[in-house]
Order: C-alpha cells, then sequence, then structure tokens
DNA sequence: ACGTTTGGCCCAAACGTTTGGGCAGCGGTC
DNA sequence: GACCGCTGCCCAAACGTTTGGGCCAAACGT
C-alpha cells in the first residue's frame, strides 16, 4: 500500500520498461535457479532481474493466489495464545513456516466449540492452504466433518481420533514421574488431570495411572481431578485434594502452570512444598526453574512440535501420505520433589 | 479448497442459476442492509440471498483485494507470543479485529533488528492494510522510515517517537511502586530496568526513580540494572544486585516475570521475600497471586490495549486524526511488599 | 400523447498474475 | 533447398470481484 508512496510496481510495468511481454517477465522471475530449460536469454534475464529488485518489485499475493488457486497461508488455531505452551509451539509453526515461505494465520477459540466453529470458518474463508489445529478434542467429531470436507490439517499438541497429529508422547511422561514418585516411595498420590477433552492431560494421567497401578497402587478416583490448564485452575482443583480428608503426598499436575497453581494451594492449606507435598508439573517452562521451590517437571519439545507440524503439513499438502509424530519427554527433578 | 470436494461457489455461479448477471448479484451480496438506495428487487434480492446461503457462498477474498486493493488484513509484529504480557494484547488484537471483519497476521521479531526488518517485508508483501507494531524500540528510526514509506501503523504496548500508541501510563505506575515502598519507610531500593531500548522498562522506572527523588532519595545508578523480559533476565539482574556489598530492602521489577526470576535469585541467596526484601513487578499476571509468596504488582489493562490498538488502527486506515491513548494502571499490593 | 424520471438490470473493463500455445528466425542435417 | 529442432519471445485467456456507465421498460407529469 503506501498512501504516500508509489504505487506498487508490476510485472506490467517492468515489461513495459524492457519492451518485454509481461508473461516473459512473470517467467524470467519464477524460474527457480536450478530449474531445467532456460527459460530467456541470459541477458535478458539479468536486464529484466536487475531492474525488477532496483523497482523493488513483490509479487501480489492476492493476483497469484487468484490466478493458481494457492494462497501459501496456513490457519493456525490454538486455545489460547496467552498459554506459554500454545505460544511456544506456535513460535515453532512460524518459525518452520517462514522457512517454507508460508505465513501464518492464528486464532484464539478458547477450546469454546462455537468461537471455533466461527474462527474455523473465517480462517477457511480467508482460503488458506491447510490448517493446524493446537486445540483438538478427543472427539474429533468436529474434526471429522472438516477432513470430510476435504481441508487439508493436522494438529499439534493434542492427538485426535486417526488425524495426522505432531503431539509429545504424553502417555511415557506421566510414566516418568510415576517412576519417580514411586522411587520416592510415594504412595498416596494425586493427580491434576486438566481438561477431560484434551489428549494431553488424559494420556499424562493414564501413563501415570498405569504405572502406579502396575506397581500394586491403584490410584482412587477421587485423588484424580480435572482442572483448566491455568493456574487458577490448579489452584481450585488442589484446594478439592487438600480439602478432603484423604491428603496426598505427592500432586502430579498435567501443566506447569496449573502446578504453580496447586503450590499456591498448597501454600493457602498451612502445607510446605516438598517437606509435606511432592510436587510435579509438565512441559518445564522457563518459569519452573524460577520458583522460590524450583519445580519438578516433564520437558517436552514444544518448539519442536511445532517444526514439525509444518512439515507433516507441507507434505500433506504435496499429496504424500503422512503419519503422526510422538516425540520423547524427558523428566527434569528439581526441588519441589525432593526426598523428603 | 477441498480436495475432494466441489468447487468453491462464485458469483457466477449464483448468477447463472439465476439468469441474472454477476454484477448485480454482487451489488445485492454487497448491499449493507441499512444502505440508501434499492439495489434490485425486493423479489430478486430475495432469491439472490437465499441461493447464496444455500450454496454457502464465500466470496474470494484475493479477488477482492485484488480488484479494491484492500486485504482486510492487519500485520501485528510483537517481539515474542511467548511472552504472556504480548500474548495477552494479541488476544485483545485479535478479538477487536474481528469485530471490524479484520483478519490478523502476527509474527515474533525477538526484538532483533534484522528479524523485523525481515517480518515486517514478508508482511507487507502480503500487502496489509496496516499494521501494529508491540516491539517498537525508543530511538524510532525503524518507524520514521515507514512512516515516511507511507505506511499506516499504531503502536502498543511501547511508545516511540510522535508516532500513534496505545499504552499503559507506565510512568504512573512507577510511581505507585514507588509511593507503596516510600510508605513502608524503604531507603535502599533497587530497580530491575528491563531492556533499556523498551519505553515501557524506561518510563516505569523513571516513574519510580522520579518519586524518590521527590522524597529526597535518589537511586544510586548502581541499584538500577537492565534486563531481559523473562525470568531468566530478572534472575540475572537480582544476582548482580545481591552479589554486590550494598543489598537492597525492596526490589522494584518492570515486569513480572522479570519480578520471579528476582524471587529466585533471592531464595538462591539464601534471603527471604517480604521479611529481608520486598519485591514488586509489573503487569499482574495470573501468575503472580498464585505464588508461594504472592507479588505486589501493577495492574495494566493489557487485552484494552489490543482493543483500542485496533479501534485507533481502524480510525486512523478512515484518514481519521488519531493521538495516542495511555490507560492508566492499578497497584495490586500483596504478600511480597508486605510491612517487614 | 409526449417528454422525463425512475427502477431494474446488463456490459465490460479492470485488478496482477500464470500458463498452454503459438510463431518467427536461426543453425544444422540430409 | 526442404526439413527439423532450437531459442527467445509474444498472445490471450483465465482466476473472481467491483464499479462506472448504459439501456430498456414502466411509471409519471402535464
Amino acid at each position: 500500500m503506501g498512501a504516500n508512496g508509489t504505487r506498487p510496481v508490476t510485472l506490467q510495468a517492468i515489461a513495459d520498461r524492457l519492451g518485454l511481454h509481461v508473461s516473459t517477465v512473470s517467467r524470467i522471475l519464477h524460474a527457480k535457479p536450478g530449474q531445467g530449460g532456460r527459460v530467456a536469454s541470459r541477458g535478458t534475464i539479468e536486464r529484466v532481474r536487475r531492474l525488477a529488485d532496483e523497482l523493488g518489485y513483490r509479487p501480489n499475493p492476492h493476483a497469484t493466489s487468484l490466478r493458481t488457486s494457492r494462497s501459501n497461508l496456513i490457519g493456525v488455531l490454538v486455545p489460547r495464545l496467552s498459554d506459554l505452551v500454545l505460544a511456544t509451539i506456535y513460535e515453532g509453526i512460524e518459525e518452520a513456516a517462514a522457512e517454507h515461505g508460508l505465513s501464518t494465520f492464528v486464532a484464539n477459540t478458547r477450546d469454546n466449540p462455537d468461537t471455533r466453529r466461527a474462527r474455523t470458518d473465517m480462517v477457511l474463508a480467508r482460503r488458506v492452504d491447510g490448517m493446524i489445529f493446537g486445540d483438538a478434542h478427543v472427539d474429533a467429531v468436529f474434526l471429522d466433518g472438516l477432513a470430510a470436507g476435504g481441508v487439508p490439517f493436522v494438529l499439534v499438541n493434542r492427538r485426535a481420533g486417526e488425524h495426522p497429529a505432531v503431539t509429545c508422547d504424553d502417555y511415557l511422561g506421566g510414566r516418568l514421574v510415576a517412576e519417580h514418585f514411586l522411587d520416592l516411595g510415594h504412595t498416596r498420590v494425586a493427580v491434576i488431570a486438566g481438561e477431560p477433552h484434551a489428549s494431553t492431560g488424559i494420556d499424562r494421567t493414564a501413563g501415570f495411572a498405569d504405572r502406579f497401578r502396575e506397581a500394586g497402587i491403584p490410584i482412587p478416583e477421587h485423588r484424580i481431578v480435572h482442572s483448566t490448564f491455568d493456574a487458577r485452575g490448579g489452584h481450585t482443583a488442589a484446594d478439592h485434594l487438600f480439602n478432603g480428608p484423604d491428603l496426598p503426598s505427592a500432586v502430579f499436575a498435567v501443566n506447569d502452570f496449573a502446578a504453580i497453581g496447586a503450590l499456591g494451594s498448597i501454600r493457602d492449606h498451612g502445607l510446605r512444598v516438598a517437606a509435606d507435598v511432592a510436587v510435579a508439573g509438565f512441559n518445564d517452562t522457563p518459569l519452573a526453574v524460577e520458583l522460590p521451590v524450583p519445580l519438578t517437571s516433564v520437558r517436552s519439545p514444544m518448539r519442536e512440535m511445532g517444526h514439525r507440524g509444518i512439515d507433516l503439513l507441507v507434505r500433506l499438502l504435496k499429496g504424500e501420505q503422512v503419519t503422526s509424530e510422538r516425540l520423547v519427554p524427558e523428566l527434569v527433578v528439581r526441588a519441589s520433589s525432593a526426598r523428603p
């Protein structure tokens, strides 16, 4: 644009100045260096290239998209960008997209079906080439519908149905924490399990619970409590646990922020972290290490997930067959789960 | 789109089915209800409208943009979305943009001039109608150039030069904290001042320092230390303060995350928050209240800033004269600055 | 009965690209 | 010297909209 500036320079403008046809200029500026057959004479190519960047030629993406019906745009839907986990994943997506010459379009759905529907429509109306969902619900009915409609997409962070997804191996992550708690001799453990529709929470909880069951210590239902993925949700859930008669000696929160909320609750209940109750989180956000009692957490490759998500989508758009990927997590032990 | 799906329905398709001309259909579907002169007969309008949404007509934005050279796209640049403050502001931007029928395009610049330049180019190449910068540097040379180029933009969060900006009244925020520390009787205070190129850090620090100077207690240079805006940066800066011989009794970090990092440092130095050293942050992020020692902080209307930013930009795009806005902050006192 | 207005619609150009077909001229082969 | 295959370029259509202008018929005024 440029209200005061010169009109943007077009292929036509370049062609006119050089006495060439617009199509010739188009081919020249288009041909990737490595391409096969030469498209014009050495000299012409040179002149066109020079003039193009002397004039600062920028192809008009709308014209291109109109003509080719490819927008090089990717729509990304996340529950909320103010969730550090998703924001970090999105940073990975953006980086990788830029490497592929793609631009991304991100929208918050708040994990709310109506908003998701509305935002998806908006994004689709923009004629994106494909989508990435970071907010999948395990019941994949929405996504099934979309897939049936022929929209190419991949999932990140959460899996759903058989749709291609890049996730952390959440089940394994849960097992790692369980293993650690078992090592410490904990038998009365609790889980702050996140939202029931998110595969992350489900799988992390399942891995954790399975490992304890294998150790002969099944976790009673009332010690597994759902929550939102933020500090406040973790606080509320932990209140639930600590108001009951059956105090846990260790708590696994499936998300660092929920864990921080749990720390708040523990404080409010006059208990001491580690000494009275061990706490572990998930994702190993940068905050974990800075907390007054540093937080044990499972490191998940968030940025990497974004990268892989784009890679997967790009392959999908090329028509390749793609399969889900599961990245491996790593337990980082800190003072919040020190040996009592 | 829709690999398997039907071709998207166009104006032409609707026109053909109804024996009308495409231009007629265009006008009908375009006319906002409240518009003046009728554009077609009642009956025709009805038939077109009905068929359009029966077929699920979606205007092709590329064609529209090509024709009108308006994209209804806004480019947003932020240092990093994984900074909760910016992510929250962006959520506000997105909400407000959606209300105006605009879509937003966000990119991370990492506060790095080269990346900023590159991302700006990319966004401009997409022919956005306007931009919002959340990463302005006080030396506005980059923005001056852009403005000279005729690109319409506004700033949020940080101000720079005379460019229209929506900010928090950071200076006032700094004063509020100073006032509070003075009330508590602190005389040896320090500031973790953020990055020297960000107006937020500068103004908050200035407000704080000015108030202390007015109270006859100028703050020595060595107790004002710069830092990045994240936990690690705050930690490092605080280490600086607490490794010296001249221990402060109160620390103002211009950002909650830096404050959290300071908490980590205080812990490492065997000091107790509040009892030994008071701490205050800025932004009142949701984490502040959950910390083991809840954090005193200045609440800034982040989401609101996003809203106002879009409003300002929209007015600017309409050609109106716009002026900067400064939203008022509020001090929230918590245990981290309890009376010793 | 005859000009003039109005309602309702169509025409065509334009926005900036991409791309399948051409069509000259030129160097070589038989 | 007829033929072939290049090289280097041009032509024109198409993508889906928007929009200034026009045209026809009906309604209106006197």
